[in-house]
DNA sequence: TGCGAATCTGCACGTCTTGAAGATTGGCAC
DNA sequence: GTGCCAATCTTCAAGACGTGCAGATTCGCA
């Protein structure tokens, strides 16, 4: 996802108005590894912007997403996750507290793939579930 | 999965209660292939046994996915769909028509992957999103 | 400064799934 | 075969997540 300036000067290029809640959700998503959900955004958003709404969060994360700027994530963990971070990644989730983490896979190419019969795949993604470190030492 | 024969067996061994709708549910994801929903199930389900309710077959199915008969699977379609392949294996899914398919992938052990530091993983999970055949051909 | 379209808020609704309570029944003792 | 009782089933309400809609608000431009 480009910068907070950088996404202010592509809204106004494309007839878009820039308002301050979208201003700050630009801010809170901007390099932002956590991979929130619009919820958790919408609490933090809420310390700095008291009576943004949730259908906002939501609105502009779709819209950002919808534009490319930022990936949303269903890892099985409820709420969908957004993600800055557009580069091609996968992740990894911790089944005890929902943390996730960026994995980078390569190697992929050499997978032996038997099953997409005339499937016109377009996107892959690969999910690792298990135990964070600090979950893992809790419940030793 | 193992046979609906083997399944009354089990369960009475456990001393699980064999209930007809237990036993129509068992035959119904014997070998099924489709990956059905919960919703799906209670359609067909009803045809052969009007009255039963969606509660029972999400229960039933809930119950045999804890004890490893059927794997539950969240492939981002909405509802989650049961499987009674419980081979290690993974999934293709119509974005469009949102049909599922197996996928047999070898070779991963030779993956090179970055970002697990720590995380003690149990399950890896491979889904691929694209166009089925037929619906692939459809938008031409 | 004023206007109008875009956006925001608040709330209702839709979907999927589970909780809870009361009715029903499978499996066993007799 | 009968009766009992815990397990199960049905029904209905509610929880979680996300979206549609209507009316209030406001950004961006003249
Ligand atoms: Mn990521
Ligand atoms: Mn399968
Ligand atoms: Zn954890
Ligand atoms: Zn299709």
């Amino acid at each position: 996802m480009r910068s907070p300036a950088d996404l202010t000067e592509a809204f106004r290029a494309h007839g878009l108005k820039v308002t301050p809640q979208r201003q700050l959700l630009f801010r809170l998503m901007h390099g932002n590894e956590c991979h929130p959900t619009a919820e958790s955004l919408f609490q933090t958003a809420s310390e700095q912007m008291p009576g943004i709404s949730l259908r906002t969060v939501y609105q502009t994360l779709n819209d950002l997403a919808t534009m490319g700027e930022l990936r949303s994530l269903d890892l099985g963990t409820g709420a969908v996750r957004f993600d800055p971070n557009i580069d091609d990644h996968h992740h990894v989730v911790c089944d005890r507290c929902s943390d996730v983490r960026d994995v980078y896979v390569s190697g992929s190419d050499a997978l032996s793939i038997q099953g997409l019969d005339g499937f016109a795949v377009s996107n892959t993604s690969i999910l690792f579930n298990g135990l964070c470190p600090r979950c893992a030492a809790d419940s030793e």
